[in-house]
DNA sequence: ACATTAAATTCGA
DNA sequence: TCGAATTTAATGT
């Protein structure tokens, strides 16, 4: 049975067939990806990547939640990124050839795929489509941060946490469909930089403007669009 | 920082 | 395997 056949029964097949750069594959070049792509379950808080750590392969969230971070001599962690389901990351320090800047930590229960860093680097060498659709990845990547600075000049609390809740189903980011996200409030201030009432308040103001819903251990999307343009003018 | 509530886990039948 | 009791996690003020 070859790879492709086999992809109807087996997550993994099936995940990479999902994915965004998929289509610009020829067949043998996608076989490779399956034949050397492996997947590891991580619980909720378990680290998956050590900071310092060698580069080794590029990632991918099946699914499940983590999160990109950094955690300072006191014991203060800041997270630069949270990375839903569906979702290919740590290409930058692949491409490098460094050891990763900073910590991937699972938010919640996990799976990750593992692509190791010589068929990734195979894959930008002998695919144009591929290594075209790495450098949309990581334009994408760079306006999120340049947006992300200019969202700490204005300091505007609710459009920054309507922004990093908006970037989070960014298509070519973060190409997952579901507009649920079982993420906690901590979380969110970490990820944008608030302490946890302070986003609790932002949510709250989100949730009356009939953006978002909040739940308990959860956040649902109610209007992206809506969203989106909350997080560019703010409406006070 | 503290009180409350939701959810997950344990335990006994 | 069911549900009450306990513990843990997240929310609300």
């Amino acid at each position: 049975m070859n790879v492709r056949q086999a992809t109807l029964c087996n997550p993994l097949l099936e995940f990479l067939a999902s994915s965004p750069w998929r289509e610009g594959l020829t067949d043998e070049q996608f076989d490779r990806v399956c034949a050397d792509a492996v997947t590891r379950t991580f619980v909720a808080g378990a680290t998956i990547c050590l900071r310092e750590s060698p580069s080794e392969h590029w990632l991918a969230v099946v699914d499940g939640l983590v999160k990109v971070d950094t955690v300072a001599a006191d014991g203060r962690a800041t997270t630069f990124a949270g990375v839903p389901g569906g979702a290919w990351f740590g290409e930058g320090a692949v491409l490098k050839g460094e050891p990763r800047p900073y910590a991937v930590v699972a938010i919640r229960d996990s799976t990750i795929a593992f692509v190791p860093r010589a068929t990734f680097l195979w894959l930008v060498d002998n695919s144009h489509a591929f290594s075209r659709w790495l450098i949309d990845q990581l334009n994408a990547r760079l306006a999120y941060y340049v947006a992300l600075v200019e969202g700490l000049r204005l300091g505007d609390v609710n459009t920054r946490v309507a922004y990093c809740l908006a970037e989070l189903f960014n298509p070519q980011l973060y190409p997952n469909t579901q507009l649920r996200i079982e993420i906690s409030q901590e979380e969110i201030g970490r990820l944008t930089g608030m302490v946890r009432q302070t986003a609790y308040r932002a949510l709250h103001e989100l949730e009356k403007a009939g953006l978002i819903r909040v739940q308990y251990g959860s956040i649902e999307v109610l209007d992206l669009d809506g969203l989106k343009k909350y997080a560019l003018g703010a409406p006070t």
